[in-house]
DNA sequence: TGAAGTTTAA
């Protein structure tokens, strides 16, 4: 049965081999200023990260080593001084599995040293992709003298939910339970969480009532977990119900007052905002920045100004002075508004307060001065801010490559990104977007593949946004090939294309006349449907631990 | 990600 499945494997890679240099041939327009490596020899050797990828890295799909030749084991070694293993098991994990059983069959005959530094990064790399994330999971458990820890359990739990396998999921928490002290707080409002995330609020709030079965105490902290799950999941209603529930039962503090407020603002429903902030003091609760923040916030979204004025005086009186992230929010909606002026004037008004900048106020001000195409100033800020030593953070970069790539600066856009390596900033996938954008608009598929396998090194993995993305960017620029080799991975991960986007692709196939490749697609989408339905008994069969 | 703010749309 392994023989069978590596065949498969290699007629797949030889397929991908062929699109690939399909690919390479046809990418006209690559900018000169974008330096490639020579020959295949030139990314092995250097210390740059920033150089094409050999052709291998993308076929490197299967679990065999019988196709190894020099130049996939220079790939072996990894650049920054990872442990090695990591890329082998990725490697093998890369394959398309229907099952993670299928996935403890293809590590079973690896002898790997376990750590949980691995652990987490596979689980990171992997982290939108289920099958390959748990069937690894499942296998590190079995290898000698290694125990997951809780905190691998928790990642892996999120995982689980955020792909929406909740069967599977459960199945986990139930093995957390047999095994003892892996259940805290953390696990069950990543729970939460997640079940929120999907529409389940109800069985969200049954799990808090539950909660102490999970031996987790169910206390005002766990609440407000709850309470601030369901209104950033964009239920204030049942958050309210919730709330009004368990007031008897569990004491409330300041803080569920101040979510409940936030759920009522981010709802724009400030009449029962106000409300709820009366009851607060009722309760013996004083409003406090952040209730107040809150209420600007809101104001600011609907562009009233002046009672964003009349809130801050009402601060004041009140003894309870606006701070960095209230100005923030103030000055970032008054930039959105085209108020580019005002906004700046913010920073005086800061000032007088004895409020001092830090990084996040920094990068809305790059956001703003971007938005208005002033990116020299954008680029000064990021200088200022350098060199008042507030240092800048992943989002710092986002924003600056993001203006860049608005603005047609894709040079330095690039650039942005090798900087951020120097100063060992991590990227996530935000950074990549607008250059992924930018790529499929200027039909640049070279440095497309090299920014996705860029990626891949660094532990991003792609989401349902992402291929989404991809697949609408190459349809509208006729790189069908590309877009239906990317919706099929899509589907492989589990996850299903929006209509939408089926039907942009299969718009785009009729239009070609490309019948065999539009049932293909049609297929695609009935495989995708199905596969929400399998994999899901996979637990139950496998005891962990 | 998580008691408030910063990258997001034709």
């Amino acid at each position: 049965m392994a023989c069978l499945q590596l065949g498969a494997i290699n007629q797949r890679r030889l397929i991908r081999y062929e699109l690939f240099n399909r690919f390479c041939t046809y990418s006209p327009e690559l900018p000169d200023w974008f330096k490639f490596p020579q020959g295949e020899q030139s990314c092995v050797n250097s210390n740059d990260d920033f150089v094409l990828p050999t052709k291998l890295e993308f076929l490197e799909d299967g679990a065999s080593n019988r196709t190894h030749d020099c130049r996939t084991d220079v790939r072996v070694v990894s650049h920054d001084g990872k442990d090695v293993n990591l890329d082998d098991i990725s490697r093998i994990l890369k394959s398309k599995f229907t099952s993670p059983e299928a996935v403890f069959v293809a590590l079973d005959h690896c002898s790997v040293k376990i750590s949980e530094g691995l652990v987490n990064t596979v689980l990171r790399r992997f982290s939108n992709d289920w099958v390959p994330a748990f069937g690894f999971f499942i296998w590190a458990d079995t290898q000698v003298g290694y125990k997951h820890s809780s905190d691998s359990y928790d990642v892996m739990v999120d995982i689980l939910g955020k792909s929406k396998q909740f069967d599977v999921m459960w199945g986990l928490i139930d093995e957390m339970v047999r095994l003892g002290g892996l259940v805290s707080l953390t696990t069950m409002t990543k729970v939460m969480r997640r079940l929120a995330g999907a529409c389940r609020w109800n069985e969200a709030i049954k799990t808090f009532h539950d909660i102490e079965q999970f031996g987790v105490k169910k206390d005002t902290l766990a609440m407000n977990n709850l309470l601030d799950t369901l209104c950033k999941e964009r239920s204030i209603k049942h958050a309210i119900h919730v709330f009004l529930e368990l007031r008897n039962e569990i004491p409330p503090n300041a803080s569920s007052f101040n979510v409940i407020i936030h759920g009522w603002c981010k709802a724009r429903k400030l009449e029962e905002a106000w409300q709820t902030m009366k009851e607060m003091r009722k309760f013996g609760f004083n409003p406090c920045v952040i209730t107040y923040t809150s209420l600007i916030e809101a104001y600011c979204m609907e562009k009233d100004f002046r009672m964003v004025d009349a809130i801050l005086d009402e601060m004041h009186t009140h003894g309870c002075p606006p701070n960095i992230v209230t100005y923030t929010i103030i000055m970032h909606a008054l930039g959105k508004a085209k108020e580019t002026h005002e906004a700046l004037k913010v920073f005086d008004k800061m000032k007088k307060d004895g409020c001092t900048p830090d990084t996040s106020f920094y990068n809305s001000l790059i956001y703003i001065v971007g938005r208005a195409g002033r990116l020299c100033d954008a680029n000064d800020i990021y200088e200022e801010m350098c060199k008042n030593g507030i240092s800048p953070n992943v989002n710092t970069y986002n924003t600056l490559i993001s203006a860049a790539c608005d603005h047609s600066q894709e040079e330095s856009a690039l650039k942005l990104l090798l900087k951020m390596e120097e100063s060992s900033c991590k990227p996530n996938i935000k950074t990549y977007v607008p250059l992924l954008k930018l790529c499929c608009k200027r039909k640049w598929t070279k440095i497309l593949l090299y920014l996705l396998a860029h990626m891949f090194k660094k532990d991003i993995s792609l989401d349902l946004s992402t291929y989404t993305l991809l697949v609408h960017g190459l349809c509208q620029n006729g790189k069908l090939d590309q877009a239906s080799l990317f919706l099929e991975e899509m589907v492989s991960k589990g996850f299903i294309p929006k209509e939408h986007t089926y039907n942009i692709m299969i718009r785009a196939l009729e239009r070609g006349n490309m019948e065999r490749a539009k049932a293909k697609v049609q297929q695609l989408m009935v495989q995708a449907q199905s596969m929400k339905q399998s994999s899901h008994h996979f637990v139950a069969k496998h005891q962990i631990g």
